[in-house]
DNA sequence: TCAAAATTTTAGGCAAAACTAAAAAAAATT
DNA sequence: AATTTTTTTTAGTTTTGCCTAAAATTTTGA
């Protein structure tokens, strides 16, 4: 049995990862979880231990098989959970991931998979992220960041990879929501920044937040 | 901010004194919690910092007025969460009790809220105990338990003080669930077991059965 | 009433998960 | 290749919540 805190390693090697078996390095989980390299040395020993990952000392840390199962159904039961908050309880979406955070770790396959099919086994979060299926897997997004998306393009938003309270509310007032349409006109060599058309209109966005932003071909 | 632990205390509390502001003792807490009483001492002095509980050394604790709202809210919440696991996720009665355990724990007045009214604001969970409102008000049930009920009067069950998942498959397979109307026939003094008509069908049944039976008169 | 029994508290430890400071190893730079 | 910088690990503390054993207090009952 897991607990909170392995649960949350876990999680942050997955998405460090880029949900693969990648090595990620020490300091980047530090950095993620905003603790200290040395409470991560000590907390990669114990899921070691337990087998949750592969760890060779100073090259860094991959998740095992069972690391990555167990990584995997965090992610569906957090993007389970904000399905429900939004679909039943009337969450905006910006408000659903502190909840959702909480909800992650309640363990009960019942409850997880009863919620699943409550919701009508749906494929997607509010946020535009693919839900892992009951067996762990799930569609890999034919998405691209909008900082790496070609200029000139019609693209559609799909998702947000970053759920902070501050950048939703931003994104909501610029429209750029799940479902608008846009267009990288030119990049700014200067500050890596975009001047980009949001459903045909004008707008100035960051590097920082491009990054956020998953983009589909239209 | 309270932590689980904390808060699993103050419900043990609060259950002890049975919904009120009684002393309790620190033995009968540490029982209840499958503690040890040092065990009890070391947490009654934190709860008493964050003025909890009111405290005398070697008399014992009662709930103050923030430990007991603190601790009807958590009550509040199993019992929601319970009605949303059986009306809405089909769960059986018998099973909802560790799940709601561990849900009763999430912090979010807004959750809680609005998992009320998705689920029409219900007065009783699943056991038939009274649900909270959300300022903490809950109807004093007109219920004796089975074992302190008068003999030869019709009563009704409406509810069971204990979910041990044993316990419920038992009441179960006597018939002795919510609605059922229920007789004492006779007493049995040697140990304390009786004899009763289940829905007009004699059974037997230990004392420690009939503590765990919420009856009223019909 | 006063000694035995029961209850409760104190004292001293342990394990998990974090921290700081310092040492060791690896990577980068000159 | 040698030195500096960065990354990672080790060593030693802290806090929370639990434990056992022993001491203190209260209750019981002869």
């Amino acid at each position: 049995m897991t607990t909170l805190a392995e649960e949350n390693y876990l999680k942050a090697i997955l998405k460090l990862s880029n949900y693969t078996l990648e090595v990620v390095s020490t300091n980047a989980i530090a950095k993620e979880l905003k603790t200290k390299a040395s409470s991560v040395t000590e907390m990669i020993k114990k899921l070691t231990d337990k087998k949750l990952v592969n760890y060779q000392k100073y090259k860094g840390v991959s998740l095992s098989k069972s690391g990555y199962k167990t990584a995997i159904d965090i992610v569906r039961k957090h993007r389970l959970w904000e399905c429900f908050l939004v679909s039943k309880l009337q969450f905006d979406w910006d408000e659903v991931h502190d909840v959702a955070e909480q909800l992650e770790h309640i363990k009960s396959s019942k409850l997880i998979d009863s919620l699943d099919i409550f919701l009508g086994k749906p494929k997607k979060d509010p946020h535009g992220e693919p839900i892992p299926n009951i067996n762990g897997d799930f569609p890999k997004s034919n998405s691209l960041l909008l900082s790496e998306f070609p200029d000139d393009v019609i693209g559609e938003v799909i998702g947000v990879t970053n759920d902070t309270p501050s950048l939703l509310k931003y994104l909501d007032s610029l429209s750029l929501t799940i479902g608008s349409k846009v267009v990288i006109n030119k990049k700014i060599d200067f500050d890596n920044s975009f001047e980009i058309a949001i459903n045909n209109k004008q707008s100035h966005i960051s590097h920082k937040v491009a990054k956020t932003l998953l983009i589909r071909e239209l």
